[in-house]
DNA sequence: GAGCGATTATACGTAATCCGCATAACCACG
DNA sequence: CGTGGTTATGCGGATTACGTATAATCGCTC
């Protein structure tokens, strides 16, 4: 349209003029309708041409900028990093990375989303995040993401204040054997009941089980009301709310393993250091 | 990425496994980095086969659709015909048509646009119209659309009413040989002066300048203020402000052409409708 | 531990595609 | 009626792309 001659065309498409009469020729006989009109003077654009530049050229424009992101996306340089994270874990483990990373690279985005563990699963799934950090449950994910443990750390026993057991100073996996147990819901934290599980066979023991929760909250309100109890990573010690017990299990077997997700593939040097960081903070606190 | 397996994918794809993996091969070793991690399981997508198809999947929703609409049209189902007009023939050759279409086509949208013809032109260079409606400035246009004439009308000169001519019943070309004529800008109006120039030539005269103006609300302004004249089509005849007088034009040779502008290419249903109803409206007027 | 079933990768021959050169056909203009 | 421009076509060669057959590997089961 441009040069307004096939010659001129083909000789600016570094191509030779039969070459493009063809290829002109194979696109208005799938198009059904032809784009030039020809003459002796030179090739003149119908309607049709004019509205498939109109309505190729963004879909172009879209392509290019499409496939740089991702050549640089595949060669490490990485815009942004999408984590997920459990709320809670957030202030022990993710918060004093984040400023550290913003300076060592200032232009990567960071996206932080305050997901279960179920939740973040199912994004690393879809291709919404590139890091989760979850518990062990990071194993149900099989391998379909790279895993790597943080850290290892202790396990609290959950009591209602009024509890007997509460009144101890230390408490061991065996005395909670007859007790019932609250877990959270499957698809919110998957594998949490299979880990009390497994903890409760080591001590000798299988948990009973009285309820299921959608939340921390929720498992902190129904063991205050019905004085079950339930197991629970050690950061949350500080945490306790009004009418809960929260005490470290003196099971030297009994741990929770701090896990870091991540998407298959090659690891950019962004996220290499975001990790190297969560890493090394992880096994300083 | 959705069955896991090249084995699979390609059966669904209908071509063999080798050839996608030579596919995939190729649009790695493009891109930099693997789409996919084999093993003995399958295949299993990298961060960068979830980045690309987010971004990609987009941009080929898009092409779909812009092909969707590019075949429609070179198939004659046009979803819309643009055409430019100048705001005063409106009344008598367009206004009339405008409802009978929409009773043949009610699901063709028709835009309609007031234009100059020299926008008109240039909105047909790039495409964004489909149709324009100019005087015989059309031909202009060189051989770049196609033209029909549409209807052949008279010409009538403007004075300013305190014209001694203003005063006769009739007026023919010649006599206004000693007046100054003003013709609006070759930009705006391209060949309405060589117009007025081959007619004057006719009536024997050469015409002179007197000033140019950019739309006819300007030319009767000047025209009264300085007691030039200018020829115009008649279908602005009832259309005298004050301090005005138009008078039609005695010669028999004196006459402006109605002109049809149209894209080159295939001539659509919708399209050759419209175009119909024009030209029959203008023969009846 | 051997074998089976599944996976992806490679070798190779063939078929199809694509390209460029040469040339034909056509047209406007002088 | 040639001449310089245009686009279209025939043809040979090189490249590409595909499918079949086969290799190499791995996990699982017996």
């Amino acid at each position: 349209m441009e040069e307004g001659s096939l010659n001129r065309a083909a000789a600016r498409l570094r191509v030779s003029q039969p070459t493009l009469t063809r290829q002109l020729q194979a696109i208005e006989q799938e198009l059904g309708a032809p784009l030039f009109e020809r003459g002796s003077h030179g090739v003149l654009p119908t309607g049709l041409a004019h509205h498939l530049r109109e309505s190729m050229t963004p879909v172009i424009g879209a392509y290019d900028r499409a496939w740089a992101e991702l050549t640089a996306h595949a060669h490490g340089r990485q815009s942004q990093i999408r984590v997920g994270y459990l709320g809670l874990s957030a202030a022990r483990f993710l918060t004093p990375v984040v400023g550290q990373f913003r300076e060592i690279h200032p232009d990567v985005r960071l996206w932080l989303f305050d997901q279960t563990p179920g939740e973040q699963l199912q994004a690393l799934r879809k291709g919404d995040l590139d890091l989760a950090l979850i518990g062990q449950e990071g194993a149900m994910a099989g391998d379909d993401f790279y895993q790597q443990r943080v850290a290892r750390i202790g396990v609290i026993a959950v009591l209602a204040a009024g509890h007997p057991l509460a009144e101890k100073d230390t408490i061991s996996l065996s005395e909670l054997s007859t007790e019932g147990f609250i877990v959270p819901a499957e698809s919110a934290v998957p594998g949490r009941k299979l880990w009390i599980q497994q903890l409760c066979r080591k001590a000798g023991f299988s948990p009973q089980w009285v309820g299921e929760t959608d939340s921390v909250t929720d498992t902190f309100a129904r063991i205050a009301a019905e004085q079950a109890v339930s197991l629970l990573p050690d950061y949350l010690l500080q945490t306790a709310p009004p009418g809960i017990t929260l005490m470290r299990l003196s099971d030297r077997c009994a741990f929770w393993d701090f896990t870091l997700l991540r998407q298959r593939g090659r690891l950019a040097p962004a996220c290499r250091d975001l990790i190297r960081l969560i890493a090394e903070t992880a096994k300083a606190s």
